[in-house]
Order: structure tokens, then C-alpha cells, then sequence
DNA sequence: TAGTTGTTATAGTGCTACTAGAACAATTGG
DNA sequence: CCAATTGTTCTAGTAGCACTATAACAACTA
């Protein structure tokens, strides 16, 4: 998996690596298992500091999205065998925070709620890697999302 | 209206002045022209420093929310009147981009599409007052969310 | 004129992001 | 076993942001 950084951006770079880990885990570039770059040669290859890198990983083993052990590095890790309900209910708490906040200010610039949804539709499409009429199963959809941005 | 802070909050005082400010403004309780509370006079309220305060309101104006003159103090601004259509264009490709990374973080978290959906309709409705079914007009549904959260 | 308001300037504290160098411990492969 | 690689931990420094603190200045109101 190729990751790349913009260190003009406002976005720390730890948090931007783990952006791009947390996507390929998303579109199923990334499964269970597979082998990520090392601190070191991740941090070389961007041409950053070993912690830098090494907060980044720290953070997604801590998220649950990948392994590390010394000597032999980081992996994904199956994060389904590590969900507890508790986990998953935090999460959907989290998300539907984030929404509301996104549709009240949505609204706050005079924006409609149809519009609001249409464009979730959209993007939640984008994400899934779907066409926005389709109902397609929940799991593996590698990745191959030619949609703009 | 009535701005409250959390100091032990992870957020910035000046964001949390500015979230419910334009809280305020998606529903309804502050209209174009009224006044809000000065520099000064919330920063005491709050018990924070004026230029945090000042912070928060800047931000407001920045944004076209709020305007700002001195000696005669904070009102909220008409909006819709200075709406170029290309900051129009801006807000919605950033909610756009904002809605994709959390589907994506949905899917990462082995979340489903539908799941996502049904969240942000459900949260649509509670930022707009309605019930989630029906279809009310755009403009101006005053405050009343007995929402849980 | 006096009081209120936003505006600006300087300065200090605490925290976070990032960089830097170094050493240590676990694991792997020759 | 030995050397290389990997994650882990430590100390330390720079830069920027959030917030506080004083103070002065400028525009508006009563």
C-alpha cells in the first residue's frame, strides 16, 4: 500500500498516515494480515521522523485496526474478532454525534435536508464502492472507486 | 441565548462559543440582527478571557455569521445576503468530503451502508426538527428537538 | 463627556506536533 | 550463535496553538 503525505496541510502527519491505513482497511486494500511498512523505512520513504510514524501506528493498534510486535513488525489485524458490542455501540454513538453536528451546520448555512441526505447518499456510495440504487453485501468490496476528488 | 462552556472538554473554548452560536443560528433561536452578548460581558459570564472570546466571535465573522462594530457591539448576520454562490459551492464540497470520511471510517469499522444511512436520516431529522418521515419546508423550524443526546 | 464596545499590541504559560539522537529488547534469518 | 531488523522507551529541543493577562487605542452611544 502506497502512502503519501502533504506536509502543507493542517492535518498532523501522524494523523493523515492513519487516515490512509484506515481507508485501505476500508475499500479492502488492506486485509487482515497483511504486512505494513516498518517505523523506519515508512518514516524514510516520507521523509519523516521515526515517532512521527511510530504515534501514527500507535494509534491505529490502539483504534484496533493493526498489530505491532518487535522484531517483526506491524500487520492488520482482524479487527471483526476484537469488536466488543460495547465497542461497536461507541462507535455508532460517535458517528451519529458527527452527523448531527455536520447537518446542524449544514443548516446553519441555509442549507436544505434533502440536500443533506443526497449527499450523504452519494458519499456513502462513494464509499462503498457502489452505484447509489444498488444493495450489495456488507462485506469485501476491494478497492476500485473511480470517483472524482 | 445561553452559551455554556466545558472547560474539562478536549475542544477549544473559542470553537465550543462558536458551535452553539452557530447552533443557534441553524435553529432558529438567533435571527438576522439580533444581538449577542459582548466581548467583554461573555467572556466574564464564562469566566475565560476576553480574547478568547474574541477569538470565537472573529471566527463568526469570518465565516458570515456574526458581524461586528465597535461600540455598538455583536449581532448575528443576514446570510443569506452574502451568499456568493461559490461559497455555496464550497460548503457543500466540503460537507461533502466530510460525509465520505465518515462512511469510510464506517466501513473501516466493518460498519454497513445501510447502517450509515439510516443514521444520518435519523440525525437529519433531529438537526431540522422533524420526524424523520415527513416533508416540511426549508426555512426556519424553531428549536424544539427532544432528541435523546 | 463618560461609558461601552471592538481592535490591536506585547508577553507569558502550558500543551501538542514534530524532530533528533540514542539505547534497549524481542524476533528473524543466515 | 550472530547480525540485522523491528518495536519500545528515554531525553531533549523547536515551533505553533490555546489561553491568560495588561494595557492602550478607536468608534459608537447615551
Amino acid at each position: 500500500m502506497i502512502i503519501q503525505i502533504d506536509l502543507s496541510s493542517d492535518e498532523p502527519i501522524y494523523l493523515q498516515i492513519r487516515s490512509q491505513v484506515v481507508h485501505g482497511v476500508a475499500t479492502g486494500e488492506l486485509q487482515a494480515g497483511d504486512a505494513l511498512p516498518s517505523v523506519r523505512s515508512l518514516a524514510t520513504d516520507l521523509g519523516v521522523n521515526m515517532h512521527t510514524v511510530n504515534k501514527a501506528y500507535a494509534v491505529l493498534r490502539d483504534e484496533g485496526y493493526v498489530a505491532m510486535r518487535r522484531g517483526r513488525g506491524v500487520m492488520v489485524a482482524d479487527r471483526a474478532a476484537s469488536l466488543t458490542p460495547e465497542a461497536h455501540s461507541l462507535d455508532r454513538d460517535r458517528l451519529a454525534d458527527d452527523l448531527l453536528k455536520l447537518a446542524l451546520e449544514h443548516r446553519a448555512r441555509g442549507g436544505s435536508r434533502e440536500e443533506f441526505l443526497s449527499l450523504a447518499i452519494e458519499q456513502a456510495a462513494a464509499a462503498y464502492g457502489v452505484a447509489p440504487g444498488t444493495t450489495p453485501g456488507t462485506t469485501s468490496n476491494p478497492a476500485s472507486n473511480p470517483t472524482k476528488r
